[in-house]
DNA sequence: CAGGTC
DNA sequence: GCTGG
């Protein structure tokens, strides 16, 4: 850690200076339900209401109050040591300006997306969805980093939440770059593919306990270095859903569900809806979709999203998460 | 058995 | 079939 350790920054009270904020109703925004509904696995309750996190390389403390989002934005250790050595413009090159920042938040959390009226909407449409919307307002689709989203998704299957949190904690403090540290704890980015493609890869991760998981997230790392590059797993983005999850499906690791969770959280493909065991049960048990077997088919999986497709509209993926 | 995949 | 809550 740096010489001259960060603290944890709570509330924007202690220091207002170093807090910003955006226009945000509770109802279009719960932090707390979408940071902790296992849609991303790197934000950390640091203390009550305050969430902590790794978002575009940079270290966040996010928190709601009445209707405002408020966020606060800690330096790199050795950013003087940048400033220094940039002798043209120094302390502005290496910070993001307050517009910058205001951008990453918004596009994170998709703030143009109205989620009020698509409630609205999957409500009139389906009764159960409306009397579980009224416990769990403002959750919305974070959008995230493609790479980071793929990589953690590979992670997630036949596992659970604690242990893929842990596995994604120790992927980056191996494999990413140090940040800061808060508090006396260390901060690492996502790592980026190039970082993941190395010979030795598959051990350290079998060394970091991915089990089986290891030759999947370095064959995928691989696969994808070797073919359409991080930009062309990005520029999925604009292509339409059916081929972005062909292009993921053939990647080792990735089968439906977790292409499907690629294709909503990270690549804008709304209509996805990832069928986990979960999702599976409440189809049957609760929406009465009639599926004979007792495991979950190709055809099955194919089946509840066309399913819930039909019921919610083409956001699909979005009421789902709710 | 867990937010499946080979 | 990896691993742990």
């Amino acid at each position: 850690c740096s010489p001259t350790p960060m603290k944890l920054r709570d509330a924007p009270s202690a220091c207002p200076s170093l807090w910003r904020c955006l226009p945000c109703p509770l109802a279009e925004l719960r932090l707390d339900l979408v940071l902790s509904s296992g849609q991303s696995f790197r934000w950390w309750e640091s203390s009550p209401g305050a969430w902590t996190g790794v978002l575009g390389d940079r270290v966040w403390t996010l928190r709601q109050d009445g209707d405002r989002l408020w966020y606060t934005v800690y330096g790199e250790e050795d950013e003087h040591k940048k400033e220094e050595e940039r002798d043209g413009c120094p302390a502005r090159a290496a910070k993001l300006d307050v517009a910058e920042t205001d951008r990453i938040l918004r596009d994170y959390f998709q703030l143009d997306v109205g989620l009020s009226a698509l409630y609205r909407a999957w409500a009139a449409a389906d009764p159960l969805f409306r009397k579980v919307a009224n416990d769990f307002p403002g959750v919305r689709v974070l959008r995230q980093d493609p790479v980071e989203c793929l990589f953690s998704f590979i992670c997630t299957s036949n596992n659970h939440i604690s242990r893929i949190t842990a596995m994604i904690e120790r992927l980056c403090q191996a494999f990413g770059r140090r940040l800061c540290c808060l508090d006396s704890r260390p901060f690492h980015a996502f790592p980026p593919l190039s970082a993941l493609t190395g010979a030795d890869a598959e051990a350290r991760l079998r060394a970091l306990g991915f089990g089986y998981r290891a030759k999947f997230v370095s064959g995928s790392a691989r696969a994808i270095a070797e073919g359409l590059g991080t930009e062309g797993l990005c520029q999925l983005r604009t292509a339409p859903y059916a081929e972005a999850r062909r292009v993921l499906c053939a990647l080792p690791g990735v089968g439906a569900k977790v292409a499907d969770c690629v294709c909503l959280l990270s690549l804008d493909k709304a209509e996805a809806v990832p069928v986990d065991t979960h999702v599976w049960h409440i189809a049957r048990q609760r929406y009465g979709v009639a599926l004979g077997g007792k495991s979950l088919t190709p055809r099955a999986y194919q089946e509840i999203g066309d399913f819930f497709r039909g019921l919610w509209g083409p956001r699909a993926g979005w009421a789902q998460a709710v």
